[in-house]
DNA sequence: GAAAGAAGCACGACCGGTCGTATAGTTTTC
DNA sequence: GAAAACTATACGACCGGTCGTGCTTCTTTC
């Protein structure tokens, strides 16, 4: 493992561009992302961004897969410390959208952005984007059955409405992070998902109490 | 009708820029949209908007006005002719996301792409579809409040939460248009307020049955 | 073990193209 | 003929991308 070595300083470089395009991303989209700003926020050329990735798309796939490592480091991995089913759902909700009360990322969530941004843009962009987002589904769709599973949950739940009302919730969040007033947008998409699991969960002291 | 036969025709022009402008618009962005783009729709020279607008900043914000208008043709508009109450709001719900999975607009929803776009751009544009969205959500929750006094909803119903939830259920269904399954992504934004409102609604023939 | 070559990395200069914008002149319409 | 609507042209700035070059580190060879 050498620290200094030629390889250590190209990955040291390679990491950092891709964390402060994530950053750059968030704020002006991965399309409005300009390679000449992102080498003047590192200081390093713009052409040498060239010698690691071929192009600027092959910089953009790279910067969506760094974006879903931080999404698991900082949202997910925490919320899995909750116990499995109803309370570890609504652990990974409150680490959602605390993330963008806390305005972790100067331009709110790097997904919903970019996920609107490609709406009208085909390419590999957009279906990397795709991808992502169909894992996250999958992954809270996949917390919820284990919440049916435990029992926590009515046998007859929608799995998959359930786990798009969750991600809506969500989403809507990030977008008042900045727009409009985000503390009022936390308290509405958390108190939105209690009043389904209420519905749904046939143990009410596995959820907290009280309106907020 | 025209006094003026000059007047009418820079008339014709602006109202059809501002038109093809939301459709770009919806595609691009506002920062993205191209002002050599819009002029090649409308098969006139770029210099020439400048007569009609003294910056691209003036023709962004017009623009935002003009989908204001559209939207209430489209989508209220129609919605209105349900008798006031929970029918109007899942009225209006349902145009809303017919809107998006009729796929009306190329780009999806203009407001949901323009909104996450601006959300770290500050300036005249962002204030402007604040307000935009500030009147949307006003104007659903006054909905809402008609529904609570028609007593079709439950006295105690938070007013401001089911605003919220309606259009976050939205929102997320103007993201799938393009990037998912649409279909899917319409059932459950239609059925997540059916859910909702079934829980409020103490007058279960007010509301269609069956789980879609 | 030292010299020599290969490989990774970063730099500055530059390219063609597009952006928003300004100015001057032309066409259209009364 | 006057005024509104529109076009042609040009500008400076910025865009993504290429090229040639030099420096540092690793690997090979004697």
């Amino acid at each position: 493992m050498t620290v200094d070595g030629r390889v250590a300083r190209g990955d040291r470089t390679r990491t950092a561009a891709l964390d402060a395009a994530v950053v750059l991303a968030t704020e002006a989209g991965l399309h409005g992302l300009s390679l000449a700003q992102l080498a003047d926020t590192l200081g390093v050329s713009k052409s040498g961004l060239f010698a690691h990735w071929r192009s600027k798309e092959a910089l953009q796939l790279a910067a969506i897969d760094r974006a879903v490592e931080q999404w698991r480091e900082r949202i997910v991995a925490p919320a899995l410390h909750a116990p499995r089913g109803v309370r570890r759902l609504l652990a990974l909700h409150e680490a959602r959208i605390d993330f963008y009360a806390a305005r972790v990322l100067p331009g709110g969530c790097f997904f919903a952005n970019t996920q609107f941004e490609y709406n009208a843009r085909p390419g590999p962009v957009r279906e990397r984007l795709a991808d992502a987002f169909a894992r996250w589904t999958a992954f809270l769709e996949e917390l919820v059955q284990q919440a049916v599973d435990a029992g926590e949950l009515a046998a007859d739940t929608d799995v998959a409405q359930l786990a798009y009302e969750i991600d809506a919730l969500g989403m809507s969040a990030a977008m008042h992070s900045r727009l409009l007033d985000p503390d009022a947008a936390y308290r509405h998409a958390r108190h939105g998902l209690l009043i389904r699991l209420r519905a749904l969960c046939p143990d009410p002291t596995l959820l907290p109490e009280g309106p907020s």
